[in-house]
DNA sequence: CCCGTTGATTGACGGCGATCAACGCCGCAC
DNA sequence: GTGCGGCGTTGATCGCCGTCAATCAACGGG
């Protein structure tokens, strides 16, 4: 399976990030900290519910998470998707609370922290701070783009948006070659993350691999063909994506 | 008007949150600081556009902000609004460019910071630091409201969220009582946030307003008469949302 | 081997909200 | 005063996308 736990820890890519801020000596006292603190997840273990009692901080080291909140009638509205090297504060401004339900997608590795705990290790170590600041912007700058598409654009839009922005995250991870990449999704979930049915990502993904642009195997293999054309009908420039949320 | 600089500066509202962190001494030099670096903004002056350098931190003292982005078409989409005692980060993961375009719709108090600046403000009055993550946390938790209802919210609940957002948000800044208030935005406005036609937003106030939920006067002061129903529209609790955006 | 389950696919249909258009109101310049 | 531009309001029409339903493929368990 392409979701195993052995592919997803092999990258490791919060400790790529910790290379570009941190000298080697405090990158590897930082190294054991962050596994000591790593747990396992299985594909399709929940992490906590929105309203729950929280206080951590998440760092995934391995895997899919989906961060989702629902309304009373259940439907799912996914927040964002959090891909390893990526760092979750799922509380609200209380502090306490959870603001997001947490998914793993696939088996994943995470590490858990305290609040507290997280902000003395950000004191001992200057460079996580950074690091996290431009974790978070990151972040941000992607959230941005996706209100966006979700309160102007076409359904076309959403899904092309959404397929660029795995694309410029999967590649900064060295998961993705020549415009391939596998997403551990159901059309559900993408339904989930674009605010479109399953059964209209089904007919959108159709209608962009009829016109030549992407292929879609199985569940769910991507090959974005013509970059170009899903740039346009996204309504974005790839190279100005990938700056905004590289957080390099 | 409702929208003068003299009443939003009256508030200082993020001295107000200042309060709740900070020891006296170090509060009114801190005080002093912001005080320096405000600037007077008049209504309808744009503050940079996206992709823009920038690498600055506004803290917002008076007045509202629009930060918002658009497509290629024109579109606009409203992310947020930033209101007295906002902390707005416009920056990309690049630290340079900046992700939205920003613009008082009202006039306005700013202060201005470089980054850098910033941060040694935040080594200096480590309460700052605390501040500011609670703002953000706050800033997070009503953006996932938001695209909760974006994605799957019919007009009527998106337009009812907003407006409570207005009212947990102006309450916490002493700028509504029993649940009146004023915001100045065209119907335009409020559809460019709440993802609808300004033909729309019209219809569904004036729906709302038939059954008695609120009273909407001019352009555009609110009055909140049936919370519970308006709540139930909206398909929130508007106790728990309080506790989600109060940066407290 | 036969089902039961899960998810993708496709067609038919209907509704919500965008769009276009007309009109009224208001403030403002002159 | 008159003209004008911006905005809100309302009606008519249209199209995108949600919903319902049927079918199919893949997979796993007995």
């Amino acid at each position: 399976m392409h979701t195993s736990a052995s592919l997803a820890q092999k990258q490791a890519p919060l400790f790529q990030s910790l290379d570009l801020v941190c000298h080697a000596p405090a990158k590897s006292r930082l190294e054991k900290v962050l596994r000591a603190h790593a747990r396992n997840i299985p594909a399709g273990r929940p992490l906590g519910a929105e309203g729950d009692r929280s206080g951590l901080v998440l760092c995934v080291m391995g895997g899919w998470l989906a961060l989702s909140k629902s309304l009373y009638n259940g439907e799912r509205q996914i927040m964002d998707f959090a891909l390893p090297g990526d760092i979750i504060h799922p509380s609200t401004a209380d502090g306490a609370t959870s603001a997001v339900t947490m998914e793993a997608l696939s088996d994943a590795v995470v590490a858990f922290f305290p609040e507290a705990k997280w902000r003395e290790m950000k004191v001992e170590w200057p460079d996580l701070q950074r690091l996290e600041h431009h974790i978070l912007a990151a972040e941000r700058a992607r959230r941005y783009e996706r209100i966006l598409r979700l309160g102007k654009g076409s359904a076309a839009m959403r899904i092309s948006y959404s397929l660029l922005e795995f694309l410029v995250r999967l590649t900064a991870i060295r998961q993705s070659q020549n415009g391939a990449f596998h997403i551990p999704l159901r059309q559900q979930d993408l339904g989930d993350f674009a605010g479109l049915s399953s059964v209209h990502v089904c007919r959108t993904l159709r209608s962009l691999a009829r016109d030549g642009i992407i292929t879609v195997k199985g569940q769910m293999d991507i090959r974005i063909l013509d970059l170009p054309a899903l740039s346009r009908v996204a309504n974005l420039d790839p190279e100005t994506l990938s700056r905004a949320i590289e957080p390099k």
